[in-house]
DNA sequence: GCCATGGCTAGTA
DNA sequence: GCCATGGCTAGTA
């Protein structure tokens, strides 16, 4: 079995194009309901080193919970290039985008 | 100590 | 707005 860390990175890499997950969505998918916070800080520290599909988490609300004006209107472009739908408050509708893990099992 | 959350509550309109 | 939450992939010794 893997960390923690690890397992939410196999799940970070899944998401495809086009689709979108939130931090507790991603934190309970590798295993602890409650590290949301953590899915946060890998995403924040990790990112440019593993290539990891960043911009395609969003928070529990579906919206874009970046801090600065620049960094936020970078993910919604991202977002947009891939067909995402978001609205001028950064808002997606998580039940056409949002991407679950679980339908995904491939036999 | 950090971090891009999330859930709950107080207090205003 | 407040604060409980949780795991630690960065950098020093």
């Amino acid at each position: 079995m893997q960390n923690f860390t690890e397992r939410a990175l196999t799940i970070i890499k899944q998401i495809p194009a086009g689709r979108i997950m939130t931090y507790g969505q991603v934190a309970a998918a590798a295993g602890s309901p409650r590290a949301a916070r953590q899915v946060t800080r890998i995403l924040h520290s990790m990112s440019a080193k593993y290539n990891l599909p960043w911009h395609r988490i969003v928070n529990v609300q579906g919206r874009i919970a970046l801090l600065d004006e620049e960094s936020r209107s970078f993910q919604r472009e991202m977002l947009q290039a891939e067909g995402v739908e978001v609205d001028s408050n950064d808002q997606i509708d998580l039940n056409r985008f949002r991407f679950d893990p679980e339908k995904d099992v491939h036999c």
